[in-house]
DNA sequence: GCTCATTTGTTCGTATGTATC
DNA sequence: TGATACATACGAACAAATGAG
């Protein structure tokens, strides 16, 4: 079945790897499931059990999957990655700690179409789109002024009351992964600086023109499939935004 | 030697990794050397050659080495790195290419002790520094302005006209790296959004007060010691920065 | 262009250790 | 305690790339 030679020059490991990572992508095994073990991977495709442990060990690097000693091997989720994935985090300095937060829904609502976001998130020009607006608040007040946009037909159901409390309590991809199985695999941004609009402004509770950095940011999942445009408006006159890479 | 039993629980294959990695960030190995074959190490400390290639296989993981078949293990600079280090990318959009960039070397100077860069770089409070000035000019004149801080200690002679002269061909890090031995292994940045200063509007030559990001650069070297702080002025009126994680 | 020694890459298989339930 | 699953370690055989002669 997977076996070398014939005219394929792709190692056997490699092959096994991409078969696990289809049926990952595909949805057949989703976030948090366990995977069948090693020894019956390595008998369906008699395969040694070497040679399985290297395929799966490569998808444990690249993400896809995490082991524990004694129960199996699973599908990570965003929440796993998270460490690598996390939006920006809020500090005062390099060696400040972390500030805490807390996010308010504004609105949630569908739209029509908005070609250069359709664009981006590569739906027909006549998806509609669901936008959703959400304030970050840290201890001394509003800071970060945000709005999403998804593909109400990707995400049906997403402004009943269910998820409208859901969203003020659990990240955002969180629940696109648990409702939707979409879990986030990459992220892409483009940072700015302007000064703040009147709207942002009356959000953010500051003067009109005050300089904010924006991040328009799409969000990829499995396949390099978009699933989110988003751009937001950050304050940063108390705390900076912090990365490590 | 490398020996398990014992009372140490510590995996054989880690331990030799970390005598390798020892080797690396003492500066007995530097990047570009090649490192003596698995063979010589199985004989060396007695292991079977699957165990050697574990070990270096993780090092190659971590970024620390990388191998060319036939030819040998060698020990990674910065410049391989350079995907996940690159610093910020100018993009008009999502879909756009990069532009191109020149550097023009400002000024390069020695100054006494800053205390907060000092605290920062993790030196004592009467080390001196070197203060790096450069002005990233894109296709439609200069975006960034940043200025750079690094110990005198460490990178003697930066101020010679050699290193003038490079410095606007040659990304910094490239220089410090070859000639200091001193590659990037990480950075943290904090981001914030500021009005132009008068200084700082004179070289971006746009209006005073001109929202602007701000990029606060912390990079290290091996074993996280901080060697440069950077802070960077960019205007992203054109282009906006761009960054994939 | 070819051969050969060297070095890493792939695959196999076995034995034993250790964590989980 | 036992069954199951992953982890560590050993070692052999052959493939594939490199570079020197």
């Amino acid at each position: 079945m997977l076996n070398r030679k014939s005219d394929n020059p792709t190692p056997v490991y490699f092959r096994l790897q991409s078969t696990i990572k289809d049926k990952i992508e595909s949805g057949h095994w989703k976030p948090g499931d366990m995977i069948p073990p090693e020894r019956i991977f390595a008998e369906e495709h008699k395969l040694s059990i070497g040679t399985v442990k290297k395929a799966i060990s490569n998808l444990v690097n690249e993400g896809f999957l995490y082991r524990i000693q004694g129960k199996g091997t699973f599908v990570t989720g965003t929440y796993l990655r998270k460490d690598k994935l996390r939006y920006y985090r809020c500090f005062s300095s390099f060696d400040d700690n972390e500030g805490d937060m807390n996010i308010k829904l504004l609105e949630i609502e569908k739209t029509k179409p908005i070609p250069a976001i359709n664009r981006l998130l590569k739906l027909h020009p006549k998806s509609d789109l669901f936008k959703i607006s959400r304030l970050m608040n840290f201890s001394k007040g509003p800071r970060i002024f945000s709005t999403s946009y998804l593909p109400q037909k990707q995400f049906k159901d997403l402004d009943t009351p269910l998820f409208r409390t859901k969203i003020e309590k659990i990240a955002l991809y969180s629940i696109l992964e648990e409702s939707y199985g979409v879990p986030t695999i990459y992220n892409q941004e483009l940072i700015g600086a302007e000064g703040a609009d009147n709207e942002t402004a009356d959000h953010l509770k500051i003067p009109i023109g005050t300089p904010l950095v924006t991040i328009e940011m799409l969000s990829f999942t499995y396949k390099d499939r978009p699933y989110e445009y988003r751009i937001s408006y950050c304050n940063t006159s108390e705390r900076k935004l912090f990365r490590e890479y």
